[in-house]
DNA sequence: ATGCATTTAATGCCATTGCATGAGTTTTAG
DNA sequence: CTAAAACTCATGCAATGGCATTAAATGCAT
């Protein structure tokens, strides 16, 4: 169709993508300590506002399971998470935040706003 | 500003961006043995219709220094560039497409503009 | 002209990711 | 009830990317 569209729409994408990525990560690292991913999932919980599985989590973020796993071991690993073999079905895994998981989501969630109306405000929908 | 505006774009960018990365991996590699950044690049300097430097790609690709030279050494490897130190000022490095690239490139366009409109076209601009 | 700061690209190192696989659990078919 | 198939999550492995550093070349100031 209109093919000129479609990749300036993909350019638009891949440079908001890249720009939005970096300052994340260089934002929420320096600052508090946690990775886009990191807090891409400990945002879903709280989102939720309750445990979730993993494969839930898996449906919402967009890393593959495989990637998720080990995300999710290093939230532990910082405490921010706890892992529970599930009860109803013992292959699964139910993630709940911890308090501390909590504060740091709740620390480090005006820094992401701020990262994204910085890079997402004032900008046309298609930016030159 | 409108915060719901900012992150909702956030995730329409974030999804887009996963689908059509997978996607382009995937039909990319398949079919034409490029990753998307090496077709990025490629496609960058047949855009062009020149010889670019290193520097002026880095400019236009959304990719660190180090990954760009990375890149541009796995494509010369496939003999589909070639680097030549820069005339006029020898630390820099020129990179020029050959037959080979240009054919793989236009090769390939076709599959990256599908895999493009299948994921861009017919979806409101906000996808839910 | 000489020495120092700057620029440019490549490389060492490490973190993160995806694919393929593995171990354990549940479901289904017979 | 048992065996096979499917499911769920973790892990080995290789690829890719970024940061910091290096080597070489250039520019600039003295």
């Amino acid at each position: 169709m209109d093919e000129r569209f479609v990749v300036d729409t993909w350019h638009y994408v891949l440079g908001k993508h890249a720009k939005a990525m970096c300052a994340l990560e260089r934002e929420l690292g320096d600052r508090h300590g946690l990775g886009p991913s990191e807090f891409e999932v400990l945002d879903r919980i709280v989102h939720h506002d309750r445990k979730l599985r993993i494969q839930e989590l898996c449906d919402e973020v967009h890393l593959s399971q495989s990637a998720l796993s080990r995300v999710v071991a290093r939230l532990e690993k910082a405490s921010l998470v706890s892992r529970v073999v599930c009860d109803d079905d013992r292959r699964g895994v139910v993630v709940c935040i911890t308090d501390e998981g909590r504060t740091r989501h709740a620390e480090a969630l005006p820094t992401q706003r701020a990262v994204l109306s910085q890079i997402f405000t004032d900008t046309p929908a298609l930016a030159p």
